[in-house]
RNA sequence: GGUGGGGUGGCUGAGUGGUCGAAAGCGGCGGUCUUGAAAACCGUUGAGGGUUUAUCCCCUCCUAGGGUUCGAAUCCCUACCCCACCGCCA
């Protein structure tokens, strides 16, 4: 959420910064909601006060000696009147408030200055590429292709078990899968200092509305209904790892297993998508799947600290890419591709022989307060003074698309797989896939 | 699933229906002392919102939602969560 005091004090400016995400804000009906609450607060807020005036006199009438009946009989009048009013009043107030913030839960962040304007990817600004594609001897194969040659990825099956996009793998590719999330894991908390966590893959909406998924796009989503209860399945990780300081100060001393900020976590976790909207895009193979692994990094760092933060996360993902060596490309996301609670964002595209491209694997973003303000979730500053912290993360990295990375790039003119250097340690002895 | 006990400020933990936003301790912050630190001592310290140049002042919040009452942290109901024991189970 935004603060609604740069709403209340330059609501042009905000608009204007808005425009660069294409979100055009609704000026006219802001000032109307704020108008309304302002009016029902202040006349909720002085009726109130009376009353407990009122209230209060009792207590002392009756303390000084006189009857209950003698003392309610004083001011009965004046209540009387009150409370002719307070109920409309009070009622009139908890709608404009929900009016309110029902409106600004729909306002997206504003992006940062350095965002470059653009509607579409095709927009976005390449900061630097890595690697070499490799120049290969033979006409490549895509990952679905390579998989069918080793017999470990097969979809028809998983049509079977569930329905289109998700995948059964098995033996060597399987096991590569499994390699991968520790490799990413162990390089995360071993030498970039996060703290591995592990958490539910099942939320309350409350966990969503916290980190923005919700109110908006609850069509993403799973959605499951246990005991008249909502629950919905996690998209990413970063929904349950955020919300771990939900509600929270978090203090400068350990006291209740958080310690100072930064707070910095690495989770492996399923993420599950409806893909809603998406159908007929990358249909094919494992690139979009409704289920599909993932290891999260998710930082709470110091506000004046989170541009640098986002810099040094997306670093961490990267040391993944140079690990595996697998060529990729950095690009800041334009306006019109920046995610609704995002400030700023770098995308990680990894290179794809098979369709001579890059495809994004990693997705890092500063969101700022933004989702701070939407969780309470504070820090206690030198002053002592509860204040909004700031949140970072992003992927580091989408395992089902580093596998057929890997697939593909490091594939054999038989169609064997030759696996990366850096996963052998990972994978038994193993130094091939064999077709 | 059954029975019982609980959910209070950053944390632990008191709280009689009537200045209770809430004792006390811990922690934090400021100070005295010290070369410096620790200890000790003194002071201070909840959050959100409204109004205001600012002070003042006002409202809301003791898990959540209802209810009783002139008045609820305190009484009643419901939900959720936690703890203990029993049952069942991966």
């Amino acid at each position: 959420m935004l603060d609604i005091k740069l709403l209340r004090q330059d609501i042009d400016a905000v608009a204007a910064s808005l425009q660069k995400k294409h979100f055009s804000l609704d000026i006219a009906l802001f000032k109307q909601l704020e108008a309304d609450r302002k009016d029902s607060d202040i006349q909720t807020q002085s009726l109130q006060s009376e009353r407990k005036k009122a209230s209060k006199k009792i207590g002392q009438l009756v303390q000084s000696g006189k009857s209950v009946d003698e003392a309610k009989a004083e001011v009965a009048e004046i209540l009387k009147t009150i409370d002719a009013d307070l109920q409309s009043y009070v009622e009139k107030n908890r709608a404009a408030n929900e009016a309110l913030n029902d409106f600004m839960m729909a306002v997206p962040n504003m992006p940062d200055a350095s965002v470059p304007e653009g509607k579409t990817e095709e927009d976005n600004k390449l900061i630097n590429t890595w690697g070499e594609p490799k120049n290969f001897a033979f006409a490549v194969k895509d990952h679905v292709d390579l998989g069918n040659d080793v017999g470990g990825l097969d979809f028809d099956l998983a049509a079977k078990l569930t329905g289109s996009r998700f995948a059964v793998m098995r033996g060597g590719i399987a096991r590569m899968h499994r390699a991968l999330i520790q490799f990413m894991l162990d390089k995360h908390t071993e030498e970039h200092g996060y703290e591995e966590v592990h958490v539910p893959f099942i939320v309350n909406a409350e966990s969503l509305r916290g980190t923005g998924q919700l109110p908006k796009f609850e069509e993403d989503l799973f959605k499951i209904r246990h005991d008249g209860a909502d629950f919905y399945l996690i998209p990413t990780a970063e929904v349950p790892v955020t919300n771990l300081v939900r509600d929270k100060i978090v203090e400068s001393t350990n006291q209740d297993g958080f310690t100072a900020l930064p707070l910095r976590f690495a989770c492996h976790s399923p993420c599950f998508r409806s893909e809603a909207g998406s159908s007929g895009r990358d249909v094919r193979g494992m690139i979009r799947q409704h289920q599909f692994e993932k290891v999260e990094l998710v930082q709470m760092v110091l506000p004046e600290e989170s541009d640098a933060t986002l810099a040094a996360l997306t670093g961490h993902a990267e040391s993944i890419l140079q690990a595996l060596e697998l060529p990729y490309r950095k690009v800041q996301l334009c306006g019109g591709d920046l995610g609704f609670s995002a400030l700023k964002t770098f995308d990680l595209e990894v290179w794809l022989p098979s369709q001579d491209t890059y495809r994004e694997i990693s997705s890092c973003s500063n969101f700022g307060d933004y989702q701070a303000r939407r969780m309470m979730a504070r820090y206690r500053n030198a002053q002592g003074k509860a204040e909004l912290l700031h949140t970072v993360n992003g992927s580091g990295l989408a395992i089902g698309r580093t596998l057929l990375a890997v697939m593909e790039n490091y594939q054999q003119e038989d169609g064997s797989i030759v696996i990366p250097e850096a996963l052998k340690a990972y994978m038994g002895g193993m130094t091939v896939i064999k077709a």
